[in-house]
DNA sequence: CAATGCATGTAATGAGTTACATGATTCC
DNA sequence: GGAATCATGTAACTCATTACATGCATTG
């Protein structure tokens, strides 16, 4: 069983899911595509740890809901328990970042502030659903056992690295400036 | 060519490397194993980005030492300046705090506080990597058009997501004990 | 009328990890 | 005497992305 599948299960322990919906809440912490997905919700269905039913519907493609069967919850469990293995990050703006001198000022500036941008508007994001989050639930999503919990500490942790970015990129680009103007 | 080899490149416009040397060095920004870096490098070298001097030792394994080519600096150049994709972020940690709840509250606290001792550690060095940096380069770190300065940026944005990822695991730990004293 | 969303799937290719292979030296 | 460091390489495998494939409904 590989990491993929535990996030897959990880989700559907919060709520049954269809592989669609799988894809695009998966994002905020195991990037996949459909492609990588849909057949591994198979290899799950196959190996009891998710069950399925098909849903027709209207105007729409059918779809099957998943949800996470007792086999699937109590490997999940286990699978938790176990120190995380390193994290693997991949950023090719640090890649630029490192070698930034190759650019002229204007490039630089450029780059940071686009990058700036981005997380602007995934902070906005990020806030409306944390916002939504405490309006709905209240004090349960700061409660460790509430079903909410999880993903409100997921949330709070993905602003935090998006604000704290911008936060660096500010500071790298008053470098910049200060270098190329003083 | 893949991210890989530009972040190869990006290594050796600061100096000459070889492959052993750049997979340390990458593991700051994009990890790979020897096994991906070796066969790419010579793929570089077949492409006239890189060249390479065989330097016989006694004691030690023959080395073959890399440097970057203009036409790989300028190939490195235009990459730059191009904005960069997406990140790739893949944690596993953040699954298992996604289904936190599924365990009891000493596991929980035990994933949390390991995760603080392991960055703890990785400060201390990052500290004083940054603090030979300046004592060996000074004011030149903070000059952007130096050769330290794309170095001496990654390593305090490196410093900044551990000192913060510490003070998340420590905010949720907070929340873990208040729910199971209170 | 073109793009986007919903919804699922497979095939081909590329990227990345684990394992196999070698061998002297130094450190504990 | 066993582990770690230096140093390079290949083979087998798994993981992940891109591309191919379908089709209706809604939105701009």
């Amino acid at each position: 069983m590989n990491t993929l599948g535990y996030a897959l299960l990880g989700m559907l322990v919060r709520k049954p899911c269809t592989g669609y919906e799988l894809t695009q809440l998966l994002e905020v912490f195991w990037q996949a595509k459909h492609s990588q997905i849909y057949p591994l919700l198979t290899k799950l269905e196959q190996e009891e740890y998710v069950t399925f039913v098909h849903v027709e519907q209207t105007g729409k493609p059918d779809k099957k809901i998943y949800s996470i069967t007792d086999k699937g919850k109590s490997l999940l469990q286990q699978w938790i328990a176990n120190s995380p293995s390193a994290p693997v990050i991949r950023d090719e703006f640090l890649i630029k970042a490192y070698s930034i001198r190759l650019t002229d000022v204007a490039t630089a500036k450029r780059l940071f502030e686009e990058r700036i941008q981005i997380h602007e508007k995934k902070i906005e994001y990020r806030k409306t659903e944390i916002e939504k989050m405490k309006q709905e639930f209240g004090d349960e999503t700061e409660i460790a056992t509430s079903i909410h919990f999880g993903r409100y500490i997921l949330f709070q942790r993905k602003l935090q690295l998006e604000e704290e970015e911008i936060k660096w990129c500010r500071w790298v680009m008053a470098l910049l400036l200060k270098n190329s103007v003083g």
